[in-house]
DNA sequence: GACTAGATGAGAATGAATTGCAATATCAAG
DNA sequence: CTTGATATTGCAATTCATTCTCATCTAGTC
């Protein structure tokens, strides 16, 4: 339950990656930073749209798709394209995790494997590359629940 | 330097494949597999469009469109969603395979790694899931070369 | 050869994402 | 605290991939 329309050591250092990247700190990158912040799912540029205004009132959905943008090519977010529905965004930690989508109603459960994460890097140095970003997605049916 | 617009042992496996499905055979159908078939790369539905038409002029890309559809709902091929481009395409086998993008220059190169799927078969069991489809998708910079 | 459900072609429509441009706001400098 | 340079924004129009509508066509069946 904490509230994500004010500023929080948090989001204080959204501010200050933003400024040391040479961007400048508005109030619909702010609002755009928290609303992802806050967010236990993955929501769409609409919906994260729809949630910053709670903060910042009309803020263009133009302004949040250059945001989002930026954001992620500054290593902030990352954004997931799911097949046959509109892009997903989420803070990222630091952490490679992959999602796994239920294909009977959508949900996105999140999990990280230490032995895939390795796997990844072995597999691109093998081939003399390295690691920029990894997409894990496991679409997965629900098992007929026990008994 | 196979003819890709000929009909084939593979190719004929295809059409064995759409009638036990209950689906007709036609022309467009066989053409679009065809381009699938001898494809080394992951074309898009416009680039698939354009090969097809090389064998069966005229096909509509409205027909390449819904043809893939029902080809990756009969599980024939594989659509992958890769980030900021159209959707891309490939036949599967029945291998689960990963993707490498050299961010670069766009390069796609395949792997596969049988300690990476069997995680993802146990990620998917530990929660009650039982795997549909995997996407694996390793976007990475080559290294600076040796010597 | 005729019948019929399924498939196609043409183009309009949709929806996500991007862009041009004038107006606005950030922030460094004075 | 002002000012000015310029990054960012809002809005609307636009692009692009994909989907849909519907009249026409065709594969498969008898
Ligand atoms: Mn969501
Ligand atoms: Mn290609
Ligand atoms: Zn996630
Ligand atoms: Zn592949």
């Amino acid at each position: 339950m904490t509230d994500a329309l004010e500023p929080s050591p948090k989001t204080d250092g959204f501010a200050v990656m933003l400024r040391e990247a040479g961007l400048r700190v508005t109030s619909q990158r702010m609002a755009i930073l928290r609303t992802l912040s806050s967010a236990e799912d993955h929501p769409t540029a609409e919906e994260i749209a729809g949630k910053a205004r709670g903060s910042d009132a009309s803020i263009s959905h133009a302004t949040v798709y250059r945001t989002l943008s930026v954001l992620e090519e500054l290593g902030l977010i990352r954004k997931l394209s799911l097949e046959n529905s509109p892009a997903r965004y989420e803070l990222c930690g630091d952490d490679d995790h992959g999602h796994i989508v239920d294909v009977g109603d959508g949900t996105i459960i999140e999990f990280e494997d230490e032995a895939m994460s390795a796997r990844h890097q072995a597999i691109a140095a093998d081939l003399g590359y390295e690691v920029v970003r990894c997409v894990t997605i496991i679409e997965a049916r629900k098992k007929p629940g026990p008994v």
